[in-house]
DNA sequence: CTGGGGCGTTTTGCCATCGTAACGACAATA
DNA sequence: TATTGTCGTTACGATGGCAAAACGCCCCAG
């Protein structure tokens, strides 16, 4: 693993030069582990902390007054974490570790520094905030306008593709670690509907489990039935400054 | 009107220095007129530009293969608009005018210089994105966990603390020149749903209208029953570089 | 002034989708 | 063995979608 796992995620989009690796290094400097379950940020806590996730699984989320929740975002390693503490005081969600994992806390303070010194680093991470908007836009329309299939058939290509971006081993299988409760408060359904679902995209032989390992068995079906678009591939980011 | 909008709008936030607020102007030195319903962008252009709404409303939205609509943000005056033209070559989402309005675009190029020589805005679009993004999972979270009734009560709470933003003269009623469907196709609903929810609403006391202009009678019943809250008020830019 | 056409709203009846509640099976952990 | 967490399954019913039609309003043409 490099030095800086943010670092590594972003030379993937950018060629950046060893004085901006070295300043994003800095923001790792300072590893957390933290144990499946474990409460990194509660909403409404006053913040004044971002995070890197090094390692492991983090979700954000909002608890609603009668209780449901409503899973905002699964982070994967190389995630930057928590920008909405840039703006608010106060946290706006949640965030708990979805199994055994690593962050690397730094103060925002830290974050304005790198984004004086290193203009390109902050067009860098106001082009990712843009790209996790447009990915919260593409939710929102499953949640507003399609049906418990489509956003199940959706979630699980979303997913799969966020993951593979970092991991390159994964071919058509990987393990979510993610209850089906999890993935109903992810994408507005009971975990009953879920599993409904779910049971329902194995007997059509669309994807197949053992053990919480689930193999996508026929992607082309998968994305038109959730109607999905893999958005990675068309990014362009050669406009931005040189290094 | 200052010169330009944009900077009105951030000055808002944060005291910008001149040279700031000429570099500001710059970008909107192209106003452009379009009517209620002009497309201003489509999905799946391929899209170099990015506007500053100066006039009217606009809304962003996508088209869903069965023909279903999900609006994804509806943008008043001073929003800056296309962000996700930044990092993805080809549009994912379209762009209509709400009602004749006046547009100003410019080239990402343009946005590339202004980052390269004003960290502080730099900095300070990177915090309205993620306010934005904010705004987005709050949405996400009415789709997913919250009712019919729940969803007309936030959105139209939006509406008006984001009108009132810019205009001051607010105080408990405005114009949503927004039809039902379109009411809607924000929230996830169908027309008729809306159209109840909207009529029990008025029944109920908590709103009333004449000729398309709504009136909040009991804003403390809609935030609760809403789970509304007002994120403008906790924002916290003093961490910011220096002008 | 009158009649029509367009647009948005209102209303209704029907019913599919999905949530609720409840329970059993099973595996992992203590 | 007891306990806890996750998944699987069922019966029942409410929320909200769908289709269709009528209504009101405004604008324009005759």
């Amino acid at each position: 693993m490099a030095k800086s796992c943010f670092a590594a995620r972003l030379a993937k989009q950018v060629a950046l030069s060893d004085a901006e690796c070295r300043a994003l290094e800095r923001l790792e400097e300072n590893p957390r582990k933290v144990r499946r379950g474990a409460m990194i940020q509660r909403v409404n806590d006053t913040v004044t902390e971002l995070f890197v996730l090094r390692e492991g699984r983090v979700m954000s989320f909002v608890i609603l007054p009668d209780g449901s929740r409503q899973i905002l975002r699964v982070y994967f390693p190389g995630d930057f974490i928590g920008s909405a503490s840039t703006i608010y005081s106060k946290a706006p969600e949640s965030l708990v570790a979805l199994s055994d994992a690593v962050v690397c806390p730094f103060d925002k303070h830290a974050l304005r520094r790198l984004l004086e010194e290193f203009p390109r680093v902050a067009a860098l991470l106001f082009l990712l905030s843009n790209a996790e908007r447009v990915s919260m836009t593409d939710r929102l329309a499953a949640l507003g306008r399609t049906s418990a299939k489509a956003r199940v058939a959706s979630f699980l290509l979303d997913m799969f593709d966020r993951l593979r971006i970092t991991d390159e081993s994964i071919t058509d299988s990987f393990d979510l670690k993610l209850t089906q409760e999890e993935i109903g408060d992810s994408i507005g359904l009971t975990s009953v509907h879920v599993n409904r679902m779910i049971r329902q995209m194995e007997q059509e032989a669309l994807i197949s489990r053992s053990n919480g390992r689930i193999t996508l068995l026929d992607m082309a079906r998968l994305e038109e039935i959730g109607h999905y678009t893999n958005r990675h591939k068309d990014m362009d980011l050669d406009w931005l400054p040189v290094g």
